[in-house]
DNA sequence: GTAGGGTTAG
């Protein structure tokens, strides 16, 4: 009220414009709305005024509301360098750094304090050489100034950068120190912080607590507790920090113990405790601290609801949500989440619709939930419509992306993201940069995979297993076990997955000493005792090698039963020797275990398509269609299929009989039960199922959309396509099918399909 | 009552 009052004021008043006004000539700029009259000039528009108007604009600016900031601050006749500061530093924490920048290039004068915030900004956008420019040509530098350059290079992990900032300074406050010792801790050179420490006498209290947080994250309770007993003064930060150190390395008994003992126990206190029992899987004594609250806060909530979800006690999670007083972004997405875990995407979706607003939370939940109950259509659908409508997406969405287009070796669409990725700039840690490596493990694209791997900064052990399995599944044997040398040099240790890896790469390179080294070493090595996995490594080894008798006598004296997959090891060998009689004991094995596993179909009629006993190969076929497995996966079952008529697919040639119609005939009768069959190489389509139309988007450049086949008036058969264009590689796997199906003709401009148009596939750039 | 630099966890 007092504001505007004051604003009539300005408007009422006419004179005097000591600093010229500016005009406003950029397009970054709003016009000032039409029904506020123009400016007269003022005569008394004091220094008080400035500050007046100063205030109100940063009221705007915190509110959010750049434009009505913008406004007040160009009806001021006279401005100060502090109401350009307010606006820049206003733009700024709004994520406005275009406009920042444009006005800090417009101020007629700049002081000290310009450049510190112009730093900041530019610190803030991770934009550091952009900060140092500055820092290098202000005229005059201050403390803020360097310690802004400091913490700009240790927030970034500049640390030998950061420290040479901190040895040139000459002014040092407690700040200073402060962010020194901040950038040690978050990079775990805790030794550093305690040499640091020892350097100087007197320190504030939030440098203890940073000393006892260093230790606590390097889980070295012992000397944290010292620390904390020491410490002159604590505040609530140092109780908390001390209780969430021993509930999160799971002593529930201190913590519970400091918990009594501290003089205020905060909401901040009380959520930990709550976490800390959820942690440790302690659930009713969280839910007694939780009851216990004397004030319970949002976040304590959601930790109480996330606590049921994570155990995945849906009900008691969902009755907790219906009673929460206050409900935030974050409690939908616990609870969307909960419903994706408990397989009721139903419930998630809903609950996701009704949602007021979003965050990049309940966006990466949602895709995720999608992920998870494996309708990866779906998910990447969301993906691309949160993209393309400018929603901000965090790592997490692009990692549920970038794994559903692993999972359907989506190639392209997972390129196009991986270039979002790397503009987003979530490329380099280990988190994003594992599921880009495996995106292109899974796509057959080793090349980029490596590249990927070698970008990425923190590799841990999934990178190194991630890189590993890939050269090993692509039958690059040697560079696996090449990466798992350097793996052991950059000590990272190995674990059990790793040496699957190892074990399958010597096996596709036929180093049958090495893997038994390694197999008969892996305890002692590497204490990893010998899973069914190994198992199947070392007895598909010995199977490809032709000690099949050798291969079933290890499988004899395993610990554990075989499974579907060592079954299949042997089966795979006997398809490699010939040996019809050991391949079908396996196969009838693997269909009493795994009546689903569709692969072992595949290979058993391989074997007999070798032998030319192409009459077992029809029997498979037809005890596919008697079980559910072709429901399965289209792939399997046109691979048998295709056998079975004895045709020519890909990259295999098998006796033509010339049964073409037949083979349409099944295919009908297969689109009919499923509307479409997936296959590697081949995708047929249902033109009924609008909404598998979806899949025209996200096919790579292996798959080929046809919309149907048809039989044509002169009963040849012909491939359509709607709608769809079709660019050089969807082009060649659609002339595949044309192999196929003998003939092929595309109606294209016809009266039925004139929708078709030229250009670029749709199976290129989405976006 | 106007602008700039540093803590816990999520």
């Amino acid at each position: 009220m007092r504001f505007r009052h004051f604003h009539t004021t300005i408007l009422r008043s006419s004179r005097i414009n000591a600093m010229p006004r500016r005009r406003n000539t950029s397009h970054f700029f709003e016009p000032p709305p039409s029904r506020e009259p123009a400016r007269p000039k003022t005569n008394r528009f004091t220094d008080s005024d400035i500050v007046k108007c100063n205030v109100a604009i940063t009221n705007h600016l915190s509110n959010g509301q750049c434009a009505a900031a913008l406004r007040l601050f160009n009806s001021m006749p006279r401005k100060s360098t502090v109401s350009y500061n307010t606006m820049i530093s206003g733009y700024l924490s709004n994520g406005e750094f275009k406009l920042a920048q444009h006005l800090f290039d417009e101020m007629p004068v700049k002081d000290l304090v310009t450049y510190n915030i112009m730093i900041s900004g530019n610190v803030k956008n991770r934009n550091l050489r952009a900060a140092r420019r500055l820092f290098d040509e202000m005229p005059v530098r201050d403390v803020v100034s360097w310690n802004a350059m400091l913490s700009g290079y240790a927030q970034n992990g500049y640390l030998d950068e950061a420290r040479r900032v901190f040895d040139a300074m000459q002014e040092r406050n407690e700040i200073s120190w402060n962010t020194i010792l901040a950038a040690y801790v978050q990079n775990g050179k805790i030794e550093e912080v305690r040499r640091l420490f020892d350097s100087k006498e007197r320190w504030a209290l939030v440098s203890w607590n940073y000393l006892m947080g260093g230790y606590l994250k390097k889980k070295r309770l012992v000397e944290a507790r010292q620390v904390f007993e020491h410490m002159p003064v604590r505040d609530e930060v140092s109780w908390n920090t001390m209780v969430t150190g021993y509930a999160q390395n799971g002593d529930m008994k201190e913590a519970r113990k400091l918990f009594y003992e501290c003089p205020s126990r905060g909401v901040f206190t009380w959520t930990e405790m709550v976490s800390g029992y959820i942690q440790n899987r302690q659930l009713h004594e969280a839910r007694r601290v939780f009851d216990e609250m004397p004030e319970k806060g949002v976040v304590s909530w959601n930790a109480m609801i996330a606590g049921y979800v994570q155990s995945k006690n849906r009900v008691l999670a969902g009755e907790l949500f219906e009673a929460v007083p206050y409900k935030n972004i974050s409690s939908s997405n616990t609870m969307i989440i909960g419903y994706a875990q408990n397989n009721v995407i139903a419930k998630a979706r809903d609950l996701f619709d009704r949602m007021p607003h979003r965050d990049c939370i309940s966006w990466s939940a949602i895709i995720a939930a999608h992920v998870y109950n494996g309708d990866s259509e779906e998910a990447l659908r969301i993906f691309i419509e949160a993209m393309r409508d400018g929603e901000r997406l965090n790592r997490s969405a692009f990692v549920g992306a970038l794994t559903t287009c692993a999972d359907i070796a989506a190639f392209k669409l997972g390129k196009q993201i991986h270039r979002r990725v790397a503009k987003a700039g979530f490329d380099f840690g280990c988190y994003v940069g594992n599921a880009l490596l495996f995106m292109y493990c899974r796509c057959g694209s080793i090349k980029e995979a490596y590249e990927v791997f070698e970008r990425i900064e923190d590799k841990d052990v999934i990178s190194w297993n991630t890189i590993i399995t890939g050269y090993a599944r692509h039958g690059f044997g040697q560079e696996a076990l090449q990466h798992f040398e350097s793996m052991k040099q950059a000590s990272i240790y190995p674990d059990e997955v790793t040496m699957v890896g190892v074990l399958s790469a010597c096996s596709h390179t036929g180093l049958v000493d090495k893997e038994k080294h390694y197999f008969y070493s892996l305890n002692k090595d590497h204490g990893i005792v010998p899973n069914p996995k190994h198992y199947t490594c070392l007895i598909d080894l010995l199977g490809r090698a032709g000690c099949l008798d050798e291969a079933q006598k290890v499988m004899k004296n395993m610990p554990f039963e075989a499974d579907g997959a060592t079954w299949g090891a042997l089966l795979g060998a006997s398809k490699i020797h010939g040996n019809t009689e050991l391949g079908e004991k396996a196969a009838e094995m693997i269909f009493a275990l795994e009546p689903w596993n569709s692969g072992m179909y595949v290979l058993l009629s391989n074997l007999y398509a070798a032998l030319g006993r192409w009459e077992d190969v029809n029997k498979m076929r037809l005890r596919m269609m008697d079980t559910n497995v072709r429901k399965t996966l289209g792939y399997s079952w046109v691979e048998v299929l295709n056998k079975s008529h004895m045709f020519s697919v890909g990259d295999w040639t098998y006796p033509a009989s010339g049964s073409i119609h037949a083979f349409l005939e099944e295919l009908d009768l297969q689109m009919k039960d499923e509307g479409y069959v997936l296959a590697t190489r081949l995708v047929l389509h249902d033109v009924e199922k609008e909404k598998k139309q979806h899949m025209l988007k996200y096919h790579s450049e292996r798959l080929a959309i046809v919309y149907g086949i048809m039989k044509t008036p002169s009963g040849r058969p012909a491939c359509f396509y709607k709608n769809l264009r079709v660019c050089e590689d969807c082009h060649t796997a659609i002339k595949l099918i044309a192999k196929i199906v003998g003939r092929l003709i595309i109606l294209r401009d016809s009266n039925r399909f004139h929708h078709f148009e030229g250009g670029s596939c749709n199976c290129g750039d989405y976006w």
